[in-house]
DNA sequence: TCTGGGGTCCTAGGACCC
DNA sequence: TCTGGGGTCCTAGGACCC
């Protein structure tokens, strides 16, 4: 066997949050179904199979849903039921195989190489997340995470392909930009204006000409990226580097102490969320942005770490002053980052630093 | 019918140090 | 007698992903 030989495969739960909504609302079972906040400015999260027949996709205003299929059902998230459903099917999964390696709430990457038969393996996986979870998964397998994602996301519902690099790079190379993982909007339309539309075009595009345009790295990344390479090793830990709150109002508010009351409940939020997890951050930002849609961040690192709801909301009280929104405010955000355990360290005598300054 | 919330990574420029 | 060069830390904006 070639050691080097690597197998990956990517499983990705099928409309995950719809399919767990019709688990608990039977009778709407066969009709387009979608999952998306109440309020004025909410968006769709995910909608079912049958309600994407009628042109609705996630991050679609729900309004816009709403017009496109009014007889659809609309169900509000609810984020706590869809972690523990998440659970139930990872817990399945990382039981049957060593490297598994999370990409958000509803899919991730395994590295199978080490299997003799992986494709059977996956199959009874399947199989057993369908029966004790009642979840359909989809699975893509391929010599890298890129290829095993693309043909996971191109044959899903119920998809379970395996093919290879080359393989990939024929199959897709008909497909518009869009496809390749990291190309997106902005990316696809820089790509259309030097007449690369597809794949294919991508593949055979002139690298001279693509790094004039897009920078050297960048240039070679998506020369890598539309023939399907890529070493990227499946992680199966990460340590989050920050963490967030934000809100984007119903409607856009101008006074100044509702903006400041809300920027503390945020930050409320944050000290809360920090202490539980046993972390501390240095590094803390505000996100302001505006009814024409500016977006603007200001942060300032701390000489200390701190989990406290207080020193957050007031450094972040701080930052926002100093802006002074020019504008109506459509959504505030606060943020907090450089976390104490990280590699870096802390600097040297930050401990006493956080004494003297909080006297 | 306008555009959520939680993240990651990259780039570019300035400050500062040796 | 027109301005070196490299490294690190930090900020701000932007693209992208789920």
């Amino acid at each position: 066997m070639n050691a080097l030989r690597r197998v990956i495969a990517h499983l990705d739960i099928d409309a995950f949050y719809a399919s767990v909504e019709l688990q608990r609302h039977p009778e709407a079972r066969g009709r387009p179904l979608v999952v998306a906040g109440t309020g004025p400015r909410s968006v769709v999260t995910t909608a079912s199979y049958e309600a994407r027949r009628y042109g609705i996709d996630s991050a679609m205003p729900a309004a816009r849903a709403r017009a496109l299929c009014p007889d659809a059902i609309f169900i509000a998230p609810d984020f706590a039921a869809y972690r523990a459903k998440s659970r139930e099917v990872w817990d399945i999964v990382r039981a049957s195989f060593e490297t598994v390696g999370q990409a958000g709430i509803d899919e991730a990457y395994l590295d199978v190489s080490s299997l003799d038969r992986p494709l059977p393996a996956l199959r009874e996986l399947v199989v057993a997340v369908r029966e004790r979870t009642a979840l359909q998964i989809s699975v893509g397998v391929g010599p890298s995470r890129l290829v095993a994602k693309t043909a996971s996301s191109a044959f899903k519902p119920a998809a379970f392909v395996a093919m290879g690099r080359e393989q990939a790079a024929a199959h897709f190379a008909g497909h518009a930009v869009r496809l390749l993982q990291g190309v997106g909007p902005k990316t696809a339309e820089r790509l259309a204006a030097v007449g690369v539309e597809t794949v294919g075009d991508l593949q055979s595009a002139n690298p001279t000409l693509l790094a004039r345009r897009f920078g050297e790295r960048q240039a070679l990344a998506l020369h890598t990226r539309a023939h399907f390479h890529d070493d990227s090793p499946v992680e199966t830990s990460r340590v989050a580097k920050s963490r967030s709150s934000e809100l984007t109002f119903p409607a856009d508010v101008s006074d100044q102490a509702r903006l400041e009351q809300t920027l503390v409940e945020l930050a409320l939020e944050l000290g809360d969320g920090l202490r539980t997890r046993q972390r501390r951050a240095r590094t803390i930002a505000v996100k302001v942005r505006l009814d024409d849609w500016t977006t603007v961040t200001r942060a300032r690192t701390l000489p200390y770490f701190t989990d406290e709801s207080a020193t957050i909301a007031a450094t972040a009280l701080e930052l926002l002053r100093a802006y002074a929104p020019p504008r109506p405010v459509r959504l505030l955000g606060v943020r907090v980052a450089s976390f104490d355990d990280e590699s870096k360290g802390a600097p040297a005598g930050s401990e006493g630093s956080q004494l003297a300054l909080h006297l």
